[in-house]
DNA sequence: AGGAAAACCGTACCGCGAGTACAGTTTCGG
DNA sequence: CCGAAACTGTACTCGCGGTACGGTTTTCCT
């Protein structure tokens, strides 16, 4: 990694910081800077405006969720060969990561950018809707590997299901860093897992 | 009302879509009071700040929705003495009543002040903390009218669903704000009610 | 009707932050 | 050691939040 790519990195990380805190809008240059000791200049230098840092801190935190995801499945996949139980194990994992993260969760990124969407151009907020609609699919493929096996015991939209997976994430996170309480996003992350389990799982009476 | 009332209350309806358009450290208040045919100083005349302003949107808006929900639950429950159904039906009208919104759920505020927060005086952090627990007491109080006369079928925290319900609605008014389709937040206030009647019914088989 | 208070308007000003322009300087890699 | 990459420094424009304050209109009450 060349120096300057050490900069922009260095940028990406306390602006991403500063963003989630703050909104992009009410985030300065003149802050971030000051705090990555370089120069309104050096800013310029490696972004031509506010925008192209926006595409760069989204791309950024896109790319890192991905790979986080893959992770979590590929090691949900390597212990059970059960699609049932290899989703249930990555979401335990899943929850556990959440759980681990010092001060809680720092925020989701497209969250943020939906909640401030006029100040972006076309291409950052296109950015967010692909991401999206990427993870959609991603649980989308998951549910119906579960499905093809274990039958749904209420009639569900996959894909609604799929949707729900990112949408309790998202509040979740929003409500841990209402209440200050980074254990939400945990529980909740399980919460969905007793559902998909419930919804999945065969039709028996439960050990007395 | 008197006049000054309506003008504070037309400052405060479009500073919100303006706030939930752009975020608030973006929202301009020149721009505000263009839209409301006002000076400046009509403004500050209101309103002694931005903080101000966000305190009164605030409570405007924790207000609007208590209002909705204590309609939509009381109506559940005029419509059915038992606790689940009654609670199933108010689902339903929330999702009614999200589907119906002409350009989709404008966003909710205190997502909006969540990615925000350090804008906020110390103040309308605590009313955003405080309006959230509100909510989930309320959706407590539900829960456990239900779990008193079904006991669930998965070991559940009431808590957590009680939280489960906020949680999804932020998350689902985000996915469909970024992929600009208002239908899922309807279709996740729908599965969460799926949730809830899986999670509640008596035990059976189901009809072949 | 009249008068006081409420609800504004106009103007002038300060300081901060985004962004531009551009010339000069240091640092790194081949 | 040379050229490109990675910056620094200075100086400027413009829009916005916010202040100050005097003047004007509108409303409401007696």
């Amino acid at each position: 990694m060349g120096k300057g790519e050490a900069t922009r990195e260095r940028i990406l990380e306390i602006a991403e910081a500063a963003v989630l805190a703050k909104g992009f809008g009410a985030t300065s240059i003149d802050e971030v800077i000051a705090e990555a000791s370089l120069t309104k200049s050096g800013f310029f230098y490696h972004f031509r405006d506010k925008n192209a840092l926006a595409r760069e801190m989204l791309r950024r935190y896109v790319e890192t969720n991905d790979r986080l995801f893959d992770d979590i499945f590929d090691r949900g996949r390597q212990l059970s060969d059960d699609p049932l139980q290899a989703f249930l194990i990555s979401l335990k994992l899943l929850a556990e990561i959440m759980a681990d993260l010092p001060s809680g969760h720092p925020g989701c990124l497209i969250a943020s950018i939906c909640y401030q969407e006029r100040l972006f151009d076309r291409e950052v907020r296109e950015m967010t809707a692909r991401s999206v609609q990427d993870w959609n699919a991603r649980f989308l493929g998951v549910f119906e590997g579960i499905a093809a096996v274990y039958p749904p015991r209420e009639p569900v939209d996959l894909h609604d299901l799929a949707d729900a997976m990112s949408c309790i994430v998202d509040g979740a996170i929003i409500m841990s860093k209402t209440l200050n309480d980074p254990r939400r996003l945990e529980r909740q992350i399980l919460l969905f897992r007793s559902f998909v389990k419930l919804m999945f799982s065969p039709n028996q009476s439960p050990a007395a």
